[in-house]
DNA sequence: ATCCTTTTGACTGACTGTCGGTCAATGAAT
DNA sequence: ATTCATTGACCGACAGTCAGTCAAAAGGAT
């Protein structure tokens, strides 16, 4: 035998050391060979680890959403109502300080996924899902005890994940101001849900 | 002088011409090539009428649109309830008989839109949504009207647009299903918005 | 222990085929 | 003669391939 290394790990060198690249210039200008130079490998090498360019912006992108998670779980916490906790999950991706750049590599796999989406995408994009409506559930559950919002309100969790998705592809598509109309709409919705008043 | 011809028209009779062979194979497996023989002109001839490959999508899809809309109005006129209507227009893109690939074509669009969208491209987008907002607002204001629903739902537009933006993503991007997940937010949300309860 | 042979996985970059996009030449109408 | 429309040969860029190199490890012989 010869060497054996961590493929894993190496795939995640890889992508990390070409993130900045993909990060400040997007997937279709930046050549695989340009990627190779930049991890310090062959253009063949490349393929040893990635099906494609593709493949690379899943991996960051894979990277990117673990800790989003950590930070959108950290966030929340600060925050006292199911409201300012929801309006904090859904603006975090659009916070300055969390780096737009992540938010248009973001939109590119959303792209890829679109057009070219792998089984491996669907099912990571699953996982999010999942893992987002758990937060979503958990907030939504900690109002209904505290008698801020309504039982139904329960109901919302996975509209409340597409209106985000809609925001996070309109914020480029059609350019709205994305931290607005999440606010607009947690104004309405919460007009509707809140307790305390007749319709 | 000499011939001088209809650019609008011509662009559009291209675009018509090689719609057959976009719908059924994507954007990423039709060459400039295929496009300009499949529309009986030189490869050339097609850049005198569209800047690229996505221009051409971007063509089929304004000629859709008008579709979409043309069919949205007359779908909702059928329906009597503003849950109904609201169920029709938030569906009607993934209703077997409008050809599933046109959702096809319309998602590659998107994701054209989030990688490389072009002025044109917002500025249509953007054109799109003050025509759906302003279906959606007939729809609502007219559910005021009739006591169907509650004052507040005014504050809805948007967001039932973003709503309808993120199903027709996750319908691809995490295979949802489409018309469960519209009906379910629905069920949720006219709980809350109907008249006639207390929260 | 030391040497040497063999095996094997990692790595490489020159090469190839494809394709988007350009442009000089040609055609046609006035 | 001029102007607009058209064309397809050509070009450069680039994704992806593959035949070959290299170095570490295993195992056998001494």
């Amino acid at each position: 035998m010869a060497i054996i290394v961590n493929k894993e790990e190496k795939r995640r060198a890889i992508a990390q050391s070409c993130s900045e690249l993909l990060l400040e210039n997007g997937i279709d200008n930046l050549t695989i060979a340009q990627i190779a130079q930049s991890a310090g490998i062959g253009k063949g090498t490349v393929y040893e680890y990635f099906e494609n360019k593709e493949d690379i912006v899943f991996e960051i992108i894979t990277l990117f959403m673990i800790e989003f998670e950590r930070r959108a779980l950290e966030q929340i916490q600060s925050a006292a109502s199911a409201k300012e906790k929801l309006q904090l999950f859904l603006g975090l991706m659009f916070e300055d300080e969390f780096d737009r750049r992540h938010l248009g590599l973001y939109q590119e796999y959303l792209a890829i996924s679109l057009v070219q989406g792998t089984p491996q995408m669907v099912e990571f994009s699953l996982l999010c899902r999942e893992k987002f409506a758990h937060i979503l559930g958990d907030i939504l559950e900690l109002g209904i005890a505290k008698g801020e919002i309504c039982e139904a309100s329960r109901g919302l969790i996975s509209a409340l994940m597409l209106f985000g998705r809609g925001v996070v592809v309109d914020s480029k598509v059609t350019g709205i101001e994305a931290k607005a109309e999440i606010a607009q709409f947690l104004d309405t919705l919460f007009e509707l849900i809140k307790i305390g008043e007749v319709k």
